[in-house]
DNA sequence: CCCTGTGAATTTATTCACAGCA
DNA sequence: TGCTGTGAATAAATTCACAGGG
């Protein structure tokens, strides 16, 4: 019955789930869903599959059990407490982007930042942190997740000290590779500039669509 | 000779592509480039080898002729123009980093809103345009991507209007999914939130590490 | 001997096709 | 009949293993 789930399913059930607590549904298709989130409907049964079957045949799946089973998956049904390193353009955005999008799952509980003339001022709803104190309030407010918007050059430094205590997973925006010792610590790279290079290589012609 | 590249070799030339031009050596090897961005020596000698014959056996690759072939692959060489629709927390840090990362190759040429009171302001070096002139800076600032950094419900709409007057590549911050009926257009989709729920999969215990 | 280039083997992911149940 | 669940087929990506030139 359980066998490991692939990565990419994991990948794409934050948006299966998204989609579910919006939809204002009792009941769903995997073809609805897929219209919907934009994957085909084979591959959205075979990764709820992938936890048992919670469909009916002839039906559809449940969405409020299917919604469950996917937070109980994604370890987001009692909370991920999440620390933003570095309080720049891109830090004090993502606090606010994510303050405004009202997540109660994941929740951003602490912004640090090493220069004097950023501590202590408001972003959102938090006060910027010396990052002194890392350490500490990784400790005592259960820190689980590191977002780390700062510069490359400190990234690395950075993310080896949040691994000694005990943070298993980045998201790293600073355009370095991070390699703490850690065999068990899950990086997620984002970097947004290369992924606009990317995506230079799809641009191509600029031609005008004729309106089909 | 030229088979199609592979989709995920395109992902990471650019992650190749900034450590050439920030390294100061004049030769590279494969391990010393895996090293340096993550990624398997063997992994970058398949992807070099996918446009030709780059490297000398015994000694590595030039950085200057790999540098340019990487960019010429990539289409950065004559430059892109992106233009950000939606001046938010997101946009505005987007802007902000983007031209601060001075770079040359992606260049953010146009910012645009359809909130009066946001209208008008700077972003960096760039004023904040009426939405109404969209299709018409498009076209005179030659404008090949579109970066959607605003609310689901206008996202669709404004990928369609883009679409329509020839812009083929997006980058969708909008927690929604993109449809253009043009097949040719491409969509890179980039959830903050959805990242930072796919992550918490790999939380698990929050334990400290033992310092190995 | 070192490091590239590349077929072959393997692993991973997606799509197909259809049996089975409401 | 409609939609799920799933093995089988296919495709894509990665890793292995080593031949071959400098």
């Amino acid at each position: 019955m359980s066998q490991r789930i692939p990565d990419a399913t994991i990948r794409r059930l934050p948006a299966y789930l998204r989609w579910l607590v919006t939809c204002n549904l009792e009941r769903v298709t995997s073809g609805i869903l897929g219209q919907a989130t934009g994957f085909s409907s084979e591959q959205i049964r075979k990764d709820l599959a992938y936890f048992g079957a919670f469909g009916t045949r002839g039906v559809g799946y449940e969405v409020a059990p299917l919604r469950r089973e996917i937070m109980r998956i994604l370890q987001l049904d009692h909370g991920i407490q999440a620390m933003v390193v570095g309080a720049g353009h891109l830090g004090t955005a993502l606090v606010r982007y994510v303050d405004q999008a009202q997540q109660r799952d994941v929740k951003i509980v602490a912004v640090m930042d090493n220069n004097p003339r950023v501590i202590g001022t408001e972003v959102g709803s938090l006060v910027v942190q010396p990052i002194e104190a890392m350490e500490n309030l990784i400790e005592t407010l259960h820190v689980g997740m590191g977002v780390l918007t700062l510069p490359a050059s400190a990234a690395v430094e950075i993310a080896e000290r949040m691994a000694n205590v005990g943070v298993h997973a980045f998201l790293n925006f600073a355009p370095v590779a991070i390699c703490t010792g850690y065999p068990d610590v899950f990086v997620q790279h984002i970097d947004l500039t290369l992924e606009m290079q990317a995506l230079s290589y799809f641009v191509r012609t600029r031609q005008p669509h004729p309106i089909s």
